[in-house]
RNA sequence: GGGCGGCUAGCUCAGCUGGUCAGAGCGCCUGGUUUACACCCAGGAGGUCGGGGGUUCGAUCCCCUCGCCGCCCACCA
């Protein structure tokens, strides 16, 4: 006998270890049986190595687990490749703190190979824990293919991929303005910058003229950056500025003589008119000078101190303090001429969180705007489609906008570029040491010394590969030609550029096909405010805290069921307990059923079944299932979620149950035979339908209510996906089901309403029943009697007295409650049902009387109404004559 | 400045291609030892679908506009 709740904790590692060790997390499985059985693969998003799990891998991954579960109980080669990411700046960030707390030298100090080792050791002693608790959340990754971002093979894909694009003349070295992270003393991606809005001023300061005939004016919010200014431009067509156009400056401080250029990108409208042009620190800056063949002058080092190109009493300032120095020097000099408060961006490094600065230097960059064409196209073909559809706006405006790819980072954590220097300079790229050589070689005609660029490569650059990387390219293999492209992927919203756009450009440049066929952008999981989750606002929900309170299902329903959210999901404890009751739910069907002797029975057919509500549940079997099946197929996460729900809910514990009920405990064996072999056949299908979403629970129960009947033919993980046949819904059972129902909802109401105690029977009589309901009635008797607990139920020629009478159809019916009849009560209840009814039939008499809705509208809602309108009133009717009689009475 | 979401019952949200769409869960109220389940059962209250305008025979659902809330991109004269 099954314990009255589902045990969670005693049942998951059990169960996942089963699973595991049967070999069905493997496509080989599902080949075994078929070998054409059609692939279907996900690549997992790579969670960072020494991360662990919060709710946003919580949410990706079940959706991930849901649709890898679904496919796989349709017979497809299932392969959900799990790995994880190297995650370069975040995880050496992890490394430097850790260094720094305690007390250890900082990694310059310490030297590259030894630092390198210390993150290999912190790889090593907190690289499992994410793994583990994709393990806990029941994800069914094939583990024995797992990847890492810098395993060998790997590497060698980013080797190959660095060298070929080189070769190809898509990758390059250029000295040019990079986002700089003085922080970390890197360059990184314009994707790697948060733009922060800060109150800040605008400083106004005055250059005098060379030929001391007056002065100009120009403002910054960056004062500091005055030294580097080589030029102050002005627009060439801004009169107040013509007749100073090819004059000179004394720039203060640095005391240089500068040019006034004529440039379109002064903005008359700005400011003065007239903006200093510093290249070597700004992007638009960078632009003029170049037009105008203008010195560029780097004055920071990558601290962001000032450099030796500054007069000596600012070098080796701060920046931010030499920004002060500066504004008070100019004031002294009595060149300030005004400051102006505003209110502007200013970009941070995303991870560093200190202000990044333009700055000068050697990096290597990816023409991505060559290797993006071919991913626009892809898109606008179709070959891959975002789900919602809408994302693809966001895609096509970033991708038609794309900027040159910066992939080196002067960090020691990751893929180190491979170009090696020979002793003039000279760049040899190859994939590897060896071959650098033998082409230094050739380059000098003897062996020189090489030196191996101390970059390492934009972490993304390796994660770009990863839907064929992590199937073995570049050699030929049977995944590869098996799996990619991969079906589906699963993400959010905050990674299509860095991700999922650069997987498309990679993708169809080296496999010549789309990575992945669709995409599907989950929610950001929030509190239940709607903030986002983070440790500083001490907001922050563990997945596995809720996992161990209310049970993995319980969390796995609940990220399912509010998938659906367009953005964000805000996650209340509440819901997630609500799932886990709905767990219990279907635990205690099953638990009603095992009660019942309701045991599988092998070759049991639904087709043949006689009872109505045997027919009625196999329709709503089918219907459900239908639903479910769609709604997967098209990630519809949620509406699957609501189906499963609603139908083990309210349809088979609500309604089936409870009319099965006077069938299994009656004595006509034949009946109770068939509906016992319903009941366990309804509930197999509902756990097989349950299964992708709620996978521990479901197989748990296909193990224990199987201990009667047949055994299994396998774990439920790889049963096969129901499929409804054609004739399973019956229209007539529908109808007498919903029939039965309506008549036991008026009387439940009628009771309650009416105080009538729960344990007393009522007797009830339907009047102007006509052949049909009497038949219904007939066949469906006991059950009415017990679920409305009647008393008896026959046919009238009128109602009787002190009953309370409620329209069904074409029938009063009329339910004696003599004894608890409150005349006040029962006189407002039929009043309130009849102006229920008026409204109703004034609602749509307006419809029907209206001559351009008659003309207009189709005829079939005409008819619709007009049905409407006659029901209300044969209802309305019913309850006046009620009315009338209780008034009768009364006197 | 450009773009994208959201605004529906006290709370969290469904309402797909305009005509039973005004819904669910939680919360609340009333009642309940009905042989699966109190993590339950039955019943009930509660919303002029952000404001205004328009299209239409008919709009929560389409268009315009305004108002909040949130996000992304660009911008540091």
């Amino acid at each position: 006998m099954l314990e009255k709740t589902f045990d969670p904790a005693s049942v998951e590692p059990r169960l996942y270890d089963q699973w595991e060790a049967s070999g069905a997390f493997r496509p080989e499985r599902a080949l075994e049986r078929d070998p054409a059985a059609k692939p279907f693969s996900i690549v997992i998003p790579p969670p960072n190595v020494t991360g662990s799990l919060h709710i946003g891998h919580a949410l990706n991954n079940t959706l991930q687990d849901v649709l890898a579960r679904f496919h796989r109980m349709r017979g497809e080669a299932v392969l959900w490749l799990p790995g994880t990411d190297h995650a370069g700046i975040a995880t050496q960030m992890v490394v430097e703190r850790q260094l720094a707390a305690a007390g250890n030298a900082g990694r310059r100090e310490m030297g590259r190979e030894a630092f390198v080792e210390k993150v290999w050791a912190w790889k090593a002693e907190s690289g499992g824990t994410i793994t583990r608790q994709l393990r806990r959340l029941g994800a069914s990754c094939d583990w024995s293919r797992e990847r890492f971002t810098l395993d060998e093979g790997l590497s060698a894909a980013v080797r190959k991929v660095f060298v070929s694009l080189y070769k190809q003349g898509l990758l390059y070295r250029d000295k040019r303005l990079v986002i700089w992270d003085p922080q970390f003393q890197t360059a990184i991606s314009d994707l790697e910058v948060e733009q922060r809005e800060v109150d800040g001023q605008y400083w106004r300061f005055a250059y005098p003229l060379e030929d001391g005939s007056g002065e100009i004016v120009v403002a910054t919010t960056r004062p500091e950056t005055m030294l580097g200014d080589t030029a102050v431009a002005v627009h060439p067509d801004d009169e107040r500025y013509q007749h100073l156009i090819g004059k000179k400056v004394r720039l203060p401080i640095a005391d240089r003589l500068i040019p006034i250029v004529a440039d379109a990108y002064a903005d008359p409208e700005k400011g003065s008119g007239a903006v200093k042009i510093t290249p070597a620190h700004d992007f638009n800056d960078f632009q003029v000078g170049k037009r105008h063949g203008l010195p560029l002058i780097n004055i920071l080092t990558p601290e962001a101190k000032l450099n030796d190109e500054v007069p000596a009493e600012f070098a080796g300032m701060d920046r931010f303090v030499a920004r002060k120095a500066i504004i008070q020097h100019m004031d002294d000099l009595g060149l300030l001429r005004g400051i102006d408060p505003t209110r502007h961006v200013v970009p941070h490094g995303d991870r560093s969180g200190v202000v990044v600065e333009p700055y000068l230097t050697d990096q290597w960059y990816v023409d991505a705007k060559t290797l993006a064409q071919p991913a626009i196209a892809a898109v606008e073909r179709g070959d891959m489609v975002f789900e919602p559809k809408n994302w693809e706006r966001t895609y096509f405006e970033w991708m038609r906008n794309i900027e040159p790819w910066c992939v080196s980072r002067q960090l020691w954590w990751g893929h180190r570029i491979p170009a090696w220097y020979g002793p003039d300079g000279e760049v040899f790229i190859e994939e590897t040491e060896e071959a650098a050589r033998a082409a230094a070689r050739a380059h000098f005609g003897r062996d020189v010394e090489l030196r191996q660029d101390e970059d390492v490569l934009d972490t993304w650059f390796s994660s770009a590969l990863w839907p064929f990387s992590t199937l073995g390219w570049p050699q030929k293999t049977a995944d590869l030609e098996r799996f990619y492209p991969t079906s589906t992927l699963v993400t959010s919203f905050d990674i299509i550029f860095f991700w999922v756009a650069r997987m498309m450009m990679m993708g169809l440049h080296f496999m010549d096909d789309v990575p992945f066929k669709r995409v599907f952008i989950n929610a950001l999981v929030r509190d239940e405010k709607g903030q986002k989750m983070s440790k500083s606002k001490g907001n922050v929900i563990d997945p596995l805290e809720l996992v161990d309170e209310y049970g993995c299902d319980a969390l796995r329903f609940t990220l399912t069921a509010m998938s659906g959210q367009a953005r964000d999901i805000k996650l209340a404890k509440g819901r997630v307990e609500g799932y886990r009751n709905f767990g219990t739910k279907l635990w205690n069907a099953a638990r009603f059923c095992q009660m019942n002797e309701c045991v599988s029975v092998a070759g049991f057919d639904p087709a043949g079944v006689e009872q109505v509500i045997n027919k009625w549940i196999r329709g709503e079997v089918a219907k459900t299932t239908e639903a479910v099946t769609r709604a997967l197929t098209d990630c519809a996460f949620d509406e699957a979620a609501g189906a499963l729900y609603r139908f083990v809910w309210n349809v088979f514990c609500d309604w089936y149950v409870e009319l099965a009920k006077p069938i299994l405990s009656g004595e006509d064996e034949v009946a109770k035979a068939e509906t016992r072999a319903m009941a366990a056949w309804t509930l197999d299908q509902a756990l097989k339908l349950l299964h992708p979403v709620s996978p521990f629970l479901t197989e748990e129960l296909w193990d224990k209510t199987a201990e009667f009947g047949p055994p299994r033919g396998s774990l439920l993980i790889e049963a096969p996906w129901p499929e409804p046949r054609a004739g399973w819904v019956d229209p007539e059972a529908e109808a007498e089901i919903d029939w039965v129902i309506a008549l036991v909802s008026e009387v439940r109401s009628i009771r309650a309403e009416m105080n009538v105690p729960p344990s007393a029977r009522t007797p009830l009589v339907l009047v102007g029943a006509d052949a049909r309901t009497r038949a219904r009635l007939e066949r469906n008797r006991d059950r009415i009697s017990t679920l409305a607990r009647l008393q008896s139920l026959e046919e009238a020629a009128s109602p009787p007295a002190g009953s309370a009478q409620f329209a069904l159809g074409e029938a009063t019916g009329a339910l004696t409650i003599a004894g608890f009849i409150d005349l006040a009560a029962e006189r407002a209840r039929l009043s309130k049902a009849v102006a229920g009814f008026e409204s109703d039939i004034a609602h749509v008499r307006r419809k029907l009387d209206n001559v351009a809705f008659m003309a207009k509208a189709p005829e079939a809602v005409v008819a619709e109404n007009r049905e409407k309108l006659a029901e209300a009133e044969t209802a309305k009717a019913k309850l006046e004559a009620a009315l009338a009689r209780l008034e009768a009475m009364a006197q």
